[in-house]
DNA sequence: CGGACAGTTGATTCATGTCAAATCACGTGG
DNA sequence: CCACGTGATTTGACATGAATCAACTGTCCG
């Protein structure tokens, strides 16, 4: 379907001659139709994906730091990041949360007001900050996306202002916990008739606390008190079974 | 510049086929340089024009209810405005401040997550979303800058969830009358070396309080302490002046 | 003059933070 | 396979900042 040109060795701006990356990286995708590319047409599609690199990350690796010049941007394919700040005094705040398909960077931005981390093993697709913001504004469709995403992003952190600011810990905690079941592919298996949601957490107590603007201690007392009120299950330390939705929504208020 | 009918009344587009309604309000607008319509050029304007009418809002006129369908978007030409929403409970969280040349509203989403609110007597120009979606999708410079101001104002938002999450109430309030300082029209006379900032308050003390997630007993006490301090003076319930902006900047940390 | 409402002030409570210690989970090397 | 060490998590005791509850004091406006 794509003619000539598209079966030709990619070369990375660093990579030797030896470089043999395939073509067209984004008809294999797994993101493909979710993330801010999916209506490009396949010409579209090849112009982008020869600017862009994918790129794996370990978990705990650092993709971009706060205050850094905003060099990349990048969509993400598969893990778990986190976008985060800090007070002068050295407490974190986890902004937001980034899921498979979403976008992460600052385009027509000088620096980066947040740092981003991997929270579990990742792979995002990266672009020069310059090369995506020429590319974006020749190509309406992929700014309308990208407008379309970040309105979103927006309401979801307005959203997060209402928790951050107005919730008991345990609301917060019941409120995280439902959010969490409904983005993440969680398994559900209704047995009974209740449905039950095994979660994996990305998230360590203390990435729990930074999200929702507790401590590490709180953080785990609200949890235990969930698990002896037998609303949720802590089968290990990155595990957690929501036994009872209804009672959980009940605590989120 | 632009000829006939900048002096003639303007009608509503209600009005009958009398309707001599002026080409072009925008080029006297005071926000005509700084709002998304900035770089759209004379004819392009005059069709944004023609779409959009103005409305004035008295202090305390809601322009959106949180949860109804999203008709309408707007751009601010004079006042401020609040977005805001509630918990179940009935606890408000203003999520935002919204000054001249912002624009408001939900385009390409089908409610409004949180209601809009004059709090000043102001000025807004209006859009139904549908008609201004449609101008939108036309006008791709439009779209940048609606992509622009979307990016900026979710950095702005994160900013606060810091605030909210992980500061105390001095360094909040502290923070808060900062940024009021910086983004109002506000008067600064410079006497002896220092430079006072005299502020004028368009929000009551609940409002204070549900901008920084506190209860307006904490809004008062933490600004008379100001006070006590000699950091700021409180000319009246709505003014306040900073005297010591260096001090203040060390409570915000 | 007399509400009525916004803001202040004081006393008290309570949720969450802080500090400290115990426990757990897991990888390493013997 | 097990003892050990290390870092993460839990638990407990206690401190404290901010919320709550309750007067009180302005101030505006009829």
């Amino acid at each position: 379907m794509l003619g000539t040109g598209l079966d030709l060795p990619y070369i990375s701006r660093m990579s030797s001659a030896l470089d043999t990356r395939p073509a067209n990286f984004c008809e294999t995708c797994a993101v493909r139709n979710r993330a801010i590319c999916a209506d490009l047409d396949t010409a579209e599609i090849a112009a982008l994906n020869s600017i862009g690199r994918r790129r794996a990350l370990k978990a705990g690796e650092q993709l971009m730091w706060e205050g850094d010049e905003a060099i990349l941007v990048a969509n993400v394919i598969d893990g778990m990041l986190k976008l985060a700040t800090h007070t002068s005094d050295g407490k974190e705040q986890i902004l937001g949360l980034i899921y498979p398909a979403d976008f992460v960077g600052r385009p027509f931005g000088e620096t980066s007001p947040y740092g981003v981390e991997a929270l579990s093993d990742s792979l995002v697709c990266v672009f020069e900050r310059k090369d995506f913001e020429r590319f974006a504004r020749e190509h309406p469709r992929l700014e309308h996306k990208l407008l379309q995403r970040t309105l979103g992003e927006l309401d979801r952190t307005r959203r997060w202002m209402l928790l951050l600011g107005r919730m008991s810990a345990e609301q917060k905690i019941a409120t995280f916990l439902l959010e969490l079941a409904d983005r993440l592919p969680s398994q559900t298996q209704s047995h009974g008739g209740e449905g039950e949601t095994l979660i994996y957490l990305s998230l360590s107590r203390q990435q729990l606390a930074d999200v929702l603007g507790l401590t590490i201690e709180t953080v785990s007392r609200q949890l235990n008190g969930l698990r002896k009120s037998g609303i949720i299950e802590i089968p290990g330390r990155r595990e957690l079974r929501i036994l009872d939705r209804d009672a959980l929504e009940a605590r989120a208020a």
